[in-house]
RNA sequence: GGGCAGGUACCCGAGUGGACAAAGGGGGCAGACUGUAAAUCUGCUGCCAUCGGCUUCCAAGGUUCGAAUCCUUGCCUGCCCA
């Protein structure tokens, strides 16, 4: 058994890791838990003034799901009482604090992302204030008798801060600390992060040392990139894919990425053989990511739906069954009852699809308005509508629109 | 507390009395090309309208025929000295 179970965890484990602090530590321990049958406590922490989860978060969800596929006990710590210091990692930036009811609401969305993923009866969600909340100021004093300012000065983003005389508050030292607390309190042995986190996760190891526990192993997964294929994802550079986005949308934007970003995402996102995905055309390869991924978030018919519609919407451009908007035309639309017919400017506005005038007037202008076939490039057009009659609106390649006349 | 430099469209950033709805870049959108991509090329990118008009350059006042540009006050940001 051994030789091959083990290999096959290490296989799995290292899967996309960045690094691994440290291999050999891994190795031991991994060979350890099989041989006592003893599953491994690997935690993951995750911040809880971002419930809005994408495809980002989920590449450590992916890691923590791999654990659990191994048998091992995974951990999801929200950072309840963390999220009051605020992570200084990166920019500084003060973050308030959240109130109790803020964070359930916030437990609870992360709850309903992540069992999309990982398997609840075998996750273990815990909050950080449960064992920060009643520490004495001895303890906080004593917490930090463990550690020392050189050592964190020595850190990129603090000692950058440090030399610009750039402020650092001193509660945004103490966040290193109690995110290496938490791994002594839960008696971590295996700590997942994303590369950025590093510092954190090896705080983390001191800390166990110094209470007499084993180091845990670090392992820092990338960041990954965005639907831009540069900047890492993040809603705030609106180049994110959420897990909540709607099932086209999200189908839609696995689509438009690109052909490197999406072995990426394979890598990072799938258990899939990546030498087989190559092997692939990558148009196959990569709406099957596309369904896949929709899938996983939003079961598989919808999976199924969405590659259908998107088939038929952009490979065979043909009029999607749910168009993005309908409009209702009625008598009262038309004063001219003998010659029914309507502004294309205003049938455009009509849908609701475009936020001016002026917008619309200049996608007449490009030519990116086709109605019933037929694509009209004069922005002071009239078009003649008939009674009892349907009208297929096509603005630009991903906006549909149906008007319907009754009279 | 004092000194200095700033706040311009989604973002960065030019513009320092009229030719400014405001250069340039990024982003976004559209068209071509494709594999629906990416890359590339082209165009568009305040609002309303037929000419033309209207609202913008932190906020509120003021000077002027005319202000993003000058003055006053306020708010905010960054740097420096204490």
């Amino acid at each position: 058994m051994t030789e091959q179970a083990l290999q096959r965890q290490i296989d799995l484990i290292e899967r996309g890791a960045v690094e691994i602090i440290s291999r050999p530590e891994l190795v031991d321990r991994v060979k350890n838990a099989l041989r006592e049958g003893r599953p491994l406590r690997v935690k993951a922490g995750f911040d809880p003034t971002a419930p809005d989860l994408h495809l980002g978060h989920t590449v450590l969800i992916q890691k923590l799901r791999h654990f659990q596929d191994l048998g091992h006990e995974v951990i999801f710590l929200i950072g309840d009482f963390t999220g009051m210091i605020g992570d200084p990692t990166g920019v500084s930036e003060t973050r308030k604090a959240l109130t109790g009811a803020q964070v359930s609401a916030n437990a609870e969305t992360y709850e309903r992302q992540i069992f999309k993923s990982l398997d609840p009866d075998k996750t273990r969600i815990e909050f950080n204030s449960r064992w920060m909340r009643d520490m004495r100021a001895g303890d906080v004093i004593e917490l930090c008798s463990h550690y020392n300012l050189a050592r964190l000065l020595e850190r990129d983003d603090f000692s950058e801060r440090y030399r610009t005389h750039k402020p650092i508050g001193i509660h945004e030292f103490l966040y290193p600390l109690v995110q290496g607390y938490d791994s002594v309190a839960l008696k971590a042995d295996v700590e997942l992060g994303g590369t950025d986190q590093k510092f954190n996760l090896l705080v983390g190891r001191d800390l166990q040392r110094a209470w007499g526990q084993a180091p845990q192993v670090v392992i820092t997964m990338p960041l990954l990139e965005g639907t831009d294929g540069a900047r890492k994802m993040s809603k705030s550079f609106g180049n994110a894919i959420a897990l909540e986005d709607a099932p086209s949308d999200m189908f839609g934007k696995v689509m438009s990425v690109s052909d490197d970003l999406m072995y990426r995402y394979y890598e990072l996102l799938t258990d899939e053989d990546l030498r087989a995905v190559k092997q692939r055309h990558p148009m196959e390869a990569k709406l099957a990511l596309a369904s896949m991924l929709v899938a996983r978030y939003h079961g598989a018919d919808a999976g199924r739906r969405a590659g259908d519609d998107f088939h038929r919407k952009f490979r065979k451009r043909e009029f999607p069954q749910n168009p993005d908007a309908t409009v209702e035309l009625t008598a009262a639309d038309f004063p001219d009852m003998k010659e029914p017919s309507m502004g294309l400017v205003e049938l455009l506005m009509r849908t609701g699809l475009l936020p001016s005038k002026a917008e619309a007037r200049r996608l007449i202008a490009q030519g990116a308005v086709v109605i019933n076939q037929t694509c009209h490039r004069d922005g002071g057009a009239k078009i003649p509508l008939r009674a009892n009659e349907s009208y297929q609106i096509q603005i630009g390649k991903r906006k549909y629109a149906l008007a319907r006349v009754t009279i």
